[in-house]
DNA sequence: TTGACAGGCAAGTAGTGGCTTGCCTATCGT
DNA sequence: ACGATAGGCAAGCCACTACTTGCCTGTCAA
């Protein structure tokens, strides 16, 4: 299992999160598309693989193999130990 | 204001704000001491500052000046925006 | 006022991470 | 069977980042 926060630390990963939130299941080169349309975001498939591949090791997204087809789903319950660990007081300031 | 992803992204950090959550509004120099010694992590003060120089932008500590001693206080509610921008769904898994 | 203490400001270095390029495998349609 | 489609593997490059070293500033006690 790697590292979840790394895994968010990528501004470009965080919109692939965006995208699957979006719109579940989609494929590799169907998310390439949707970065590329409605984000300007241009880098190759095998960037887009890769950053696939982070997510997946850190559990945020999980993946289905169907004939040629990858499926990519979102999953959020990873993000749960971050609240775990430090707890959200609305304090904040310094007073 | 830094990215709180990024400033999440070190394992040190994470650290520190372990630090924090556990005793608030601590100096650089007790900071220092307590990751050396119940946390076997040996780095230069600069180290630690540096590292608390990003926490702090992100926001997620906040600073008060008291003479020649700064003190440091954590502030989770960055971390609210995670939340919001995927919430937390329990299914997981891939059925 | 002098020295000890708390912290800041660089500049330099080794390592990591994101991205590309090039080539290879597997599955589907015709 | 053959080409097109969906995806994987591996090496190489560039930029960023964590960390150190060295020096400088400001504050307190004696």
């Amino acid at each position: 299992m790697g590292d979840v926060f790394k895994a968010l630390a990528d501004p470009t990963r965080r919109t692939i999160l965006d995208e699957l939130a979006e719109r579940d299941g989609q494929t590799l080169f169907e998310i390439c598309a949707r970065l590329a349309n409605h984000d300007q975001l241009s880098l190759t498939r095998q960037g887009v693989s890769q950053h696939l591949a982070v997510l997946e090791e850190a559990g945020l997204i999980t993946t289905r193999k169907e004939g040629r087809y990858k499926f990519h789903y979102l999953d959020t319950t990873p993000l749960a130990a971050i609240f775990e660990r430090w707890p959200i007081t609305g304090k904040g300031q310094t007073p």
